[in-house]
DNA sequence: ATGCACAATGCAACCGCTTGCCATTATAGT
DNA sequence: ACTATAATGGCAAGCGGTTGCATTGTGCAT
């Protein structure tokens, strides 16, 4: 490999001037810069990322880290629109985005710091999802600049973030159901550990109340994120009898589609018996029959939205702090219709 | 950042004493070592990894490229499993994972030559898949070490790389369905300019050939990878009365979605009436009613397979060169059946 | 002519870690 | 007591760019 200062012996200059050909910053004649540029074409020189990296302390790099053993992370639709909106935004901005695998959630954290302790990338990306564990609280002692996906605990203000207003739009599509003259409302969650799920048990409560209507704590349930654990919810909840929900909520689009499968072997129409209500518009959520209802939740706009944060915060050396909702919306397709008490079962 | 030197001094050693501590390789005295790890600690030292990658002339990176810019690269399982299987491997053996975005054929090559000229990673997994443009003879004149994802054409004896075989695969898919009794097969493909699509349909058609069964043109469309290119296929197909085709194979799991949806919009029964089989055992082949039958590609294990031949490529020194097939399966589920002339329109 | 501003390069010290080589010291063998 | 040998650890030269400062050269006003 050509060195700058090959290049520099071939066009007979100092290898400062090679470097600051390359970097087009300073002042260079047309003469000496064509020399320079014929030789390190002779010899293919191409800059070595690190060294420079070294030189001047910057990566050109962001990075995120995937807990890349919970398969569910690759089968739903999250994890692949993240590192979209991730890939857009740092492409166009000149960097690139450095992954690290992760086997549990405490070796989430571990990968992270050392990503960051050993300077691999100029910033960090955090997929912040578990309630249990206190990463925020440890990135916000050292310097490296970061961005969540997903609120922290409120009591950490000065940290920037990005999500979706998971509380405000469950509500939206519970007071659908409601609208729809449901009232018996299931509320199959995901992992009861982690942050959306509360925020989303919180807004099915709170359309709930708004209506006027009791909760009967029968009607809640967690499948974490798995389309078995739609199907088993509606198992139980079938046999309610009089108190069997009309409409199901479910936090995400697997477990409604486990949902309507159960519905399906216990011969019960969708929607003109029983209403289904997805989250995240997966792709499969449109191309399941009847189509899915049910929430945008824009993934990739939300990590674009991180790098760009992130990038600006690497890039401007002070850092503010930004912290964002994205808008959401609510699809309504095949799979919700008005209650009917006549075609209950 | 406490740098080696500020260890050093505070443990009062030379600093490649701390060096030699950290990388657990020379012998260094109990007594030393613990000096230096207090000293460590208390200046809460990491070792830069761009310092080390810079003087041991590695990054401990592997590097994909991935033009982010088709969104079907992200809707598709394909792309999903990859970076799955690639993280998998890269983790388990050290390594990380830097991704960049392209957003033109072109340009996934400048992106390539780009990561590999400035070595920003040991080496790179390319997800070779255009014919038209020679990016293996590119980079044979390099000395990065690569791996495809896909075999390069068959004059490229010297390179390492990993596929499905394609071409046996699908002739064993339609064989199926001739075996079901079938005649009249369609065959709808994806991008024609993709190799993939070239086997898939070489495939198709020594299966056809095997059979005896004389090919009619008419039964051959491509739907470029999307769901409304199977729909479209099949609005033309049907027409074709009694030449129209009583089975269709469809190059990957969302065309055969939308094959299945042209169908029930013409009120055609799968399997009853028409055959469906996909490609890719996609996450919501599973969850279409009927379930599609299927051809498992294992992707993950494919990129995982790259993954592991280009970091033994980058650690022994010697490159020997790899070439692999993975076993893919046909999932036979609900969305083919006995051809029933009976029941034909 | 003289001085001065400014453009174009050269010089050399750095960025932080690694490693071949050599010096020192400890341990052992006779 | 006296080397031979092994175990430690210091020295310094890298790895390949970058950049503040010094130096040289050129044109222009005085």
């Amino acid at each position: 490999m050509a060195t700058i200062r090959d290049v520099a012996a071939r066009a007979g200059v100092n290898p400062s001037t090679v470097s600051r050909a390359f970097s087009g910053q300073a002042k260079i004649s047309e003469d000496t810069r064509q020399r320079i540029f014929v030789a390190a074409e002779a010899l293919n020189f191409h800059p070595n990322a690190i060294a420079r990296s070294l030189s001047v302390r910057r990566t050109q790099t962001i990075a995120i880290v995937i807990p890349h053993i919970f398969p569910g992370f690759f089968e739903d639709s999250f994890f692949p629109q993240v590192i979209r909106g991730l890939l857009e935004v740092a492409y166009q901005r000149g960097f690139r985005v450095l992954v690290g695998g992760s086997n549990s959630h405490e070796d989430n954290i571990t990968q992270t710091f050392q990503i960051l302790g050993s300077q691999q990338a100029d910033g960090i990306v955090v997929l912040s999802n578990r309630l249990d564990v206190d990463t925020v609280g440890a990135l916000r002692k050292q310097k490296m600049p970061f961005v969540l996906v997903g609120r922290p605990p409120a009591h950490y203000a000065d940290v920037s973030w990005v999500d979706a207003d998971n509380e405000r739009y469950t509500q939206m599509a519970v007071a659908y159901l409601i609208q729809q003259g449901h009232q018996r409302i299931a509320f199959v969650g995901g992992d009861p550990e982690v942050a959306v799920t509360r925020e989303r048990l919180k807004g099915y409560q709170a359309a709930l109340d708004a209506a006027g209507i009791r909760a009967c704590p029968e009607w809640i349930d967690y499948g974490y994120f798995a389309e078995a654990g739609g199907y088993t919810a509606v198992q139980r909840m079938a046999r309610l009898d009089k108190m069997a929900p009309t409409a199901y909520y479910a936090a995400n689009d697997l477990m409604a589609i486990g949902v309507m499968r159960a519905l399906r072997t216990l011969q019960i129409a969708v929607p003109d018996q029983v209403s289904v209500i997805g989250t995240n518009n997966a792709p499969e959520s449109l191309h399941v029959v009847p189509a899915l209802t049910t929430v945008h939740v824009p993934y990739a706009d939300m990590a674009a939205l991180a790098a760009e944060i992130l990038i600006t915060a690497i890039t401007n050396d002070e850092r503010p702090i930004a912290q964002r909702y994205v808008d959401c919306e609510l699809l309504i397709r095949d799979s919700t219709g008005p209650y009917r008490p006549d075609r209950a079962e």
